[in-house]
DNA sequence: CAATTTTTGATTTACGTACATCAAAAACTG
DNA sequence: CAGTTTTTGATGTACGTAAATCAAAAATTG
């Protein structure tokens, strides 16, 4: 069916040797002759079977994954997927380590990195933070020929293969116009809670949002709730409080725990709220009517999607962009995903 | 690192070839030997290695989609995903063939699927017509040992395997309380446009929506356009001028090219329309804003997911039932997203 | 217990590729 | 043209599993 070495050396006239030094890129071959050989594999058509390869190779591929620690719902969802993939591929001779590192701290996400490149592994995935150390480690692992990921938080100006993670500006945008299509005519001030201004993600989904709006609506200045569940509580609490005719609030960070726990003390009911990710809070926001829709980026894709791109590099195979892109979710209380059980729970055994 | 087979037969005692025997479920092994390796099987925790597995079986997996014919834009989506995984695929031994049986024909329907039986391929994914001769089809190709998934469309009382599809009904719920809320408090009753009651897809999205609208919205009698772009956008056309309050509209089925033409002609601002599935022309709809929302199940996931669901079939091997779950995607204006180009086009190479 | 059947072991080949070794041939030196 | 270097061929082993063969051992039968 498909050709073989065996059938590029006899199209070729050469001996399986010198195919052999021609596909692997080995020194001691006549431009003639790799000229040759090179014709009879694009006449043929042929594809090297990685499987086979790697089988021959004794390779396994090593993927490490850079997290930040901390409470953050969607980080520990993001972590679980990690360690939910280990099995998955671990028949195709992945294996995929973690590291996690204390958020926000370049310096030691800069030394996790290099600590990877020197564990010699052939590919890392990470929750970039932009920093100057940080962008100069991507680029000594990508210099050491090491494929590089940027999970979830992308630095644009490193020199990362990809990135696997939504584009924040559009779900801004995205909440902006759900935020305007739901109030409709309704009369009343928008709120922000966010993280912190000083996260690039937490700033574009704010001038997204901000964008979607419509010129007359009141956009209150930002809370910024540090990703906190108490402080966001508090936030939201007091506005609430000092604000009765609020009309909108959008929560574009984590803390949603405090988020709703406000809500449901408050107990307003005309209020739009739009948050994102879906976890057990925003699920359960959602279920009860206090959260209007959840923005969300699916977590086990972007894992997926990074060990996909990782192992492509590594094998120095193309991939298909489109099926990389990671869509940006909308979820309202219908189109909930039925609740994933515990990792392993989940697995359907076939009976024969 | 992982165990092979001769780290069974050395840790039971016995040879490569009762290992073998055991394995594969060859005869003439003794109960007491076969249980001595089973032992050692599970205490080592041995996992074959496929792909070595299928090197030396030289195993092609040989799969058959079976689509309708006609113009309705998702099969024709559809249908290019098809094609578009089967190079994908190919390194992984898996090839894909495609037969493209008339639309509604349950006769036509089984034939293929017999044909694709009596080809001896070892697994089918098909677009099912709920129809007994279909379920006797499905059925038998079950009996012949062949993996089967339905596609997009069920049959749940036959033997299939997996479904491969949304949740219609909770299809229809999104639809409805996402027109509920962008309606709010304007008034005025909202119409429905389907293919056909005779479909069980359109009757479930139908019960969704109608239950999630609330009591207090007039729900016009269906209107059914076969799925046909003209007489849709003459049903379309009609209902626009006969019902001037008219609020919403909720386009169920395919023929929403004739939707947005009648749309664009009468020019109506404020009536929210929410469509199904995003082709071109809802895309286009919802870029001019003539279409408010358009409900989406991802051709490409669905494809995906029926491969590998059968691949893991033919392995007998366990499947992550949470990753093949297709999701009910929402899509607005701004979290669109970017145009698929031609196929082929999409794939970045790698430069080293 | 001899004859027969069943079970087990030992060994080999194959899948498609990687990689190493050694000899032979060809191409360059001076 | 002898000597040197480069290029090429021939061959073997390995990866982990499947599958086949034949002999040896064990169990079962009458």
């Amino acid at each position: 069916m498909r050709p073989t070495v065996h059938d590029i050396a006899e199209r070729a006239g050469v001996s399986l040797a010198t195919v052999d030094r021609v596909l692997n890129g080995r020194p001691n071959v006549r431009g003639v002759t790799r000229a040759r050989v090179e014709a009879a594999i694009a006449d043929l058509g042929y594809v090297r079977d990685v499987a086979a390869a790697n089988l021959a190779k004794g390779r396994v591929y090593s993927f490490a994954f850079i997290l930040p620690a901390g409470d953050n719902p969607f980080m520990r969802t993001l972590e679980a997927e990690v360690r939910g993939i280990e099995r998955q591929v671990s028949a195709d001779r992945i294996r995929v380590g973690i590291s996690v590192v204390p958020p926000f701290d370049a310096g030691r996400l800069a030394d996790a990195i290099d600590a990877a490149v020197a564990a010699g592994v052939s590919g890392i995935a990470a929750v970039a933070v932009e920093d100057d150390a940080v962008v100069a480690a991507i680029d000594r692992a990508k210099a050491a020929g090491i494929a590089f990921v940027t999970l979830v938080s992308d630095i644009a100006q490193s020199a990362r293969d990809h990135f696997a993670g939504v584009d924040n500006m559009a779900a801004g945008r995205t909440a902006g116009s759900l935020m305007a299509r739901f109030l409709g005519d309704r009369p009343g001030p928008v709120a922000v809670l966010a993280g912190s201004m000083r996260l690039r993600d937490h700033r574009e989904r704010l001038e997204g949002f901000a964008a979607r709006l419509g010129a007359g609506r009141v956009l209150l200045p930002v809370l910024e709730g540090q990703d906190d569940p108490a402080r966001a509580q508090a936030l939201v609490g007091d506005i609430l409080k000092r604000t009765p005719d609020l009309a909108g609030l959008y929560s574009l960070g984590a803390g949603n725990a405090g988020l709703v726990r406000a809500l449901a003390e408050a107990g307003g009911e005309a209020l739009v709220v739009i948050a994102h990710e879906l976890t057990p809070e925003t699920r359960a926001g959602l279920s009860s009517g206090l959260i209007a829709a959840v923005l969300n980026q699916d977590a086990g894709h972007e894992v997926r999607s990074a060990v996909r791109v990782l192992k492509a590099r590594a094998d120095g195979v193309p991939l298909h962009a489109a099926q990389e892109r990671i869509r940006i979710d909308i979820f309202v209380n219908d189109n909930l995903p039925p609740e994933a059980g515990q990792s392993g729970a989940d697995v359907s055994s076939v009976p024969e």
